[in-house]
DNA sequence: GTCATCATGTAAGCCGTTACATGATTGC
DNA sequence: GCAATCATGTAACGGCTTACATGATGAC
């Protein structure tokens, strides 16, 4: 789960541990609190991985770009940023920048396509549907519907009353509990299906890699109309 | 968590493990998949700090029934059922149902009001809701008041936008999943002020403890009468 | 007699946490 | 020079998961 959210945050640019967590919390508005005692693990686990790589400030001879012409977009963007700025002056050794590699866009894709059955976790979920603009959108679709099944197995459970009769609690707690529950699921559910009209609404099966850095801006002012 | 839940079920009546476990994704209907992996070594470990005890069919002297009288209540309903049915006639030595001690119930108590900061966990809170009724109103209405602080902060961050301009993603579905979001958490936030007003509703200083045993047993067909 | 279910457990491992340790940079 | 912040890490531990091992009971 961290790992997903790494990678979809460096996708975007190339950033250091530090300003890492800062994103985790403020732009992913779960992952609250991940501490440093899980995020530099993470990373060291996926540069072994070769999923991402240390940016080189004084060595950009490694920059392999090939498929994705964004990066070296990203990378012009973080040096105007104070992040990159000053690692790419060449002062500050100190911190380390990391940056996503081809291995780690395939890797990024793989935790994005992953049906995991254990996928109630609603911060799993959340973080995909973060990151699914780097989905085709036909696998976008179907992180959709899957998400629809799921709900729509949770209403049903919620639905039929169980086993009231023994020893089973049912007092005023439980009782609103269940029903807010369920009524959070309806909504949820709701919520998905608008989100899979809208998906099929725009059917253009242009790989969406190609728009993705164009996307935001264009959405912005009547994409959908 | 586990063993929250775990105190909780069996302060309504004794259980073994396997049982247990059905209730857990029955009547609670989060914890879903607890497996047996964790639950037995809950099991084991709640034994050994003393919050439960075995319940043994033949040897029924070490039955503390002091404070709680409900304690034989619940065995008697219990005994009915085909659970503790063959348990208590002394065939089927396999397995092992436990009961809630003194002890045990202090330890309920002290996990119900627990407040962990990193009480964020959905469930950890729904958990204590379902059993709240053990605790006097007074805590009720704390732990009531203090979700609300919590969504209260989190609809606070939520509204403020953060850093939208940097290269934090701001996609179709990223603000709809921030948009949803805002507005689970409203409907989570109203949910529990309306708990909160029932509850100062019916400002009975009567001990709940006292009438929850005629809850459940009179459902039967009055085993306590 | 064998299969499904009931029932209890162990072992390895993952993923996260807290608490601790360290040091560079900046502002005052 | 000192404090605040930035920045990176390690160690110990906790809790839960999967996969595995075992065995009793009841139905056919």
């Amino acid at each position: 789960m961290l790992e997903l959210a790494v990678l979809g945050l460096l996708k975007e640019q190339p950033l250091h541990g530090y300003e890492l967590k800062k994103r985790l919390g403020e732009t992913l508005g779960f992952l609250w609190g991940v501490s440093y005692g899980s995020l530099y693990p993470a990373l060291r686990r996926l540069e072994r991985d070769g999923a991402i790589e240390i940016v080189e400030p004084t060595a950009p001879t490694k920059a392999p770009i090939t498929a994705t012409g964004s990066v070296t977009g990203d990378l012009a963007s973080a040096r105007i940023r104070s992040v990159a700025d000053r690692l790419a002056s060449g002062s500050r050794r100190t911190r380390k920048a990391y940056r996503i590699t081809e291995r780690g866009d395939a890797v990024l894709l793989e935790l994005l396509l992953a049906d995991d059955a254990r996928a109630d976790d609603e911060r799993t979920f959340g973080l995909k549907l973060a990151f699914c603009r780097h989905l085709p959108q036909e696998a976008r679709l179907q992180l959709l519907e899957r998400r629809r099944v799921l709900l729509l197995e949770r209403l049903d459970r919620s639905r039929r009353p169980g086993r009231t009769s023994v020893g089973a609690t049912d007092d005023r707690y439980t009782r609103s509990l269940r029903e807010h529950r369920a009524r959070s699921t309806q909504r949820d559910l709701e919520w998905i299906e608008e989100l899979i009209v809208l998906e099929r609404a725009d059917e253009s099966p242009a790989p969406v890699e190609a728009q993705s850095p164009a996307t935001e801006p264009v959405v912005q002012e009547g994409a959908t109309t």
